[in-house]
DNA sequence: ATTTATTTAAACAATTTTGTTGAACAAAAA
DNA sequence: TTTTTGTTCAACAAAATTGTTTAAATAAAT
């Protein structure tokens, strides 16, 4: 029999990611999916079946990917600024990468049916809001419910990406303008975060 | 002759803004928008032809009226101080209303054959961004990059409203837990704008 | 009362999208 | 070689959605 062929199913998972959450194409189709893949609309339902399971699983690897990332850093050995740095540097690559991934999300969620939120392991999160608030008692960041510290980096780090196709034209701003403006972010919210 | 009853027409049109910028429904159809207003579908095509024009204007409104009420702060006899602080209300409040209209708007732009993002007044926008200058001069805030600025006061005001269903359950909270977060911001977001 | 504008309803065609099926095919296993 | 297994594709049916049309009902102004 034939090896079981992982390269197809990968290439289509790896290109619906493309189309949704880099490209911004919410209303993509299977066709369209077939299309950027080169190949027959057939096979992406023999290997997927629906096109909402197929979009639930790259959202369940997706988001398990990143919170998995992410909780490694937040409970890494690492003195908190660093760890800080650390978050800043996966969070813009990750945004970078795919731009989209986190308005689909949102936006998905308010589609009847679907359960896209993974549950996700808040070990690191929880055990991450209570350094924070001993780094607060050290005086380096400002008193405040923790949860607000995080809240800000994550909006500094999120927002000016995925709201870019808006703000490039607010600003008057070509595509390569705005991805300086974005490259100089990372320092720029460190020092933020550290009033 | 009856009165041209704009009644209806306006109707659709709130009905459809709710739809899509208040519940998130991305993907509303003209049924919908129908059913959910408690009329005939017909109605929403005779008073607006299509459902791309019925968008298309909805988007057109909504942005023109926004970036008038942002652009009147911007351009008011206040203290540097007291715009901001304007501008926090202005956006708080637009964004509590209608968490995913900037959602939309950022999809749509990458739906192919659309054109939303309506052209608004830069007048207000770049003379603002020289007072924010003036006022880095002036050490009141950092210096940076005055589009830096901006760009943090509308992530900070934007992201964690649009976010609420991810940070909702990122954090474990319910609703009115995450709404009295979200309460807390405005003053907070004055303190960590200057510095 | 007549005219005009609105509203509902039903029916329709056109288009798009989805998901299934069966045949053809290739490669491995028997 | 024959059989089995896994893959690809064209064709098909079903469903959903859109936009139009026609007719009837309604209501309001002239």
């Amino acid at each position: 029999m034939p090896a079981k062929d992982t390269g197809t199913e990968e290439l289509i998972r790896s290109t619906a990611k493309k189309l949704f959450f880099k490209e911004g194409k919410l209303h993509a189709t299977t066709q369209d999916i077939a299309d950027a893949a080169g190949m027959n609309r057939s096979a992406v339902h023999y290997y997927f079946r629906t096109r909402d399971q197929l979009i639930a699983l790259i959202f369940a690897e997706s988001m398990q990917a990143l919170s998995l990332r992410l909780g490694k850093v937040m409970s890494a050995e690492l003195p908190f600024r660093e760890k800080i740095q650390g978050l800043i540097e996966v969070f813009t690559n990750e945004m970078m990468e795919y731009p989209f991934q986190e308005v689909f999300l949102v936006t998905e969620i308010n589609t009847a049916g679907h359960d896209l939120v993974t549950k996700i392991d808040e070990g690191p999160v929880s055990s991450f809001l209570n350094e924070i608030e001993k780094e607060m008692h050290l005086g380096t960041i400002e008193k405040t419910d923790p949860k607000h510290f995080l809240i800000n980096l994550f909006s500094l780090l999120s927002y000016p990406i995925m709201m870019s196709p808006i703000y490039r034209q607010f600003f008057g701003m070509n595509e390569h303008q705005f991805d300086e403006l974005i490259a100089e972010r990372r320092e720029l919210i460190t020092r933020t975060m550290f009033k």
